[in-house]
DNA sequence: CTTGTCATGTAAAAGGTTACATGATTAG
DNA sequence: CTAATCATGTAACCTTTTACATGACAAG
């Protein structure tokens, strides 16, 4: 449904973008807003444009074909921001699993989290390196202060994130301690 | 794929649920893991019955039909947490949003941004609720420990995107201050 | 007596994944 | 000369949504 709008968004910066170079953005493991499959990409993109959202912009040598945006792209992605309301379901399989650690044995359980922590701390140092080659790739339009803000958010969660996790296993292994002293200073932490 | 996975990973807490009951579960905004419509929810369980994953606990006055999960249910949800890589890949519709608001005039990106700032506090709410609930409710096994820690979780990274929103019309709006002295506090928070 | 909550399902359509297929170019 | 990356697509299958359909019970 939204992939539509997440080519639409990523074209919008102005940027033509072939189909492998939007399958690069959606299969990012930094950028966690939209994930599709390659072959779901190029199918939606001859949709698209069919249906006069994009237009292609050139072919060329290599055999990439870019698209850019379209007014009635613009228009229909300005539709979608103020007209339709925001989807907040969400599917996170990760989550999913560190809310049933608790069935594993500690050893188990432990690796689990590890290896769940080794995944943020590897995010969070590709999210820095993002962050600090910005200002040579971009400018500071409008754009690009968005994205950017963006990634300073992703890059303050995978932190909570992984403090969460390191204080898990005490969670799960001592049960004279309450919940609460574990975890009550991660609230006070993100709101000052 | 996992909607399987979720179902059992919510009776596998031992208290038996109906389809009615886990569609609250599924479509309730403050738990963040895995949302499903209810039909699916319904489907899901009947195969689920015929490949013995779960068994039917009691059909009761009011037609509801409660499930338990089987031996054999839990022991694909521990081969699954195992065996199986963890899918990082994620949907957020409104990220997404937040990450295009800058193709909005000033008035019309504060709108979206107000009204999302508004999600996040009544989630916010409703966690703190559920928290303080929770010792009550529940007592103090492992179960629930893990429960009540992702509890913590959700209501931390609410917290950092409270303050991110907050933050983002200044970005938008005001050119001349850099990203990072507007949210690089916004790390070292999480950080602790 | 009507609205809201409880309770379950079917069927068609849309969205998304996986496997397969192909071929060019570049770097080591 | 071989592996990785670039580049695009089709077809079968699975997952998920949406629309529809039904009916009991409780509260105001």
């Amino acid at each position: 449904m939204a992939l539509k709008h997440a080519i639409l968004s990523a074209l919008s910066r102005g940027v033509p973008l072939s189909g492998y170079r939007l399958n690069n953005v959606f299969s990012d493991p930094t950028e966690r807003v939209w994930h599709a499959s390659a072959s779901q990409v190029y199918s939606e993109l001859i949709k698209m444009e069919r249906a006069g959202l994009i237009a292609v912009d050139e072919r060329n040598e290599r055999g990439a074909t870019t698209y850019v945006i379209t007014p009635a792209g613009m228009d229909e992605l300005r539709h979608w921001l103020s007209f339709t309301e925001p989807d907040h379901t969400i599917r996170d399989d990760s989550l999913l699993r560190m809310m049933t650690v608790w069935v594993l044995d500690e050893t188990a359980a432990r690796h689990l989290i590890e290896a769940e922590i080794t995944f943020q701390r590897k995010r969070v140092s590709m999210l820095r390196l993002k962050i600090s080659d910005y200002s040579e790739v971009r400018g500071n339009e409008r754009v690009w202060r968005n994205r950017l803000a963006v990634h300073y958010l992703w890059l303050a969660q995978a932190q909570v994130h992984i403090s969460w996790l390191e204080r898990l296993p005490r969670i799960l292994e001592d049960a004279a301690v309450p919940v609460g002293d574990v975890l009550g200073d991660l609230e006070l932490a993100a709101r000052g």
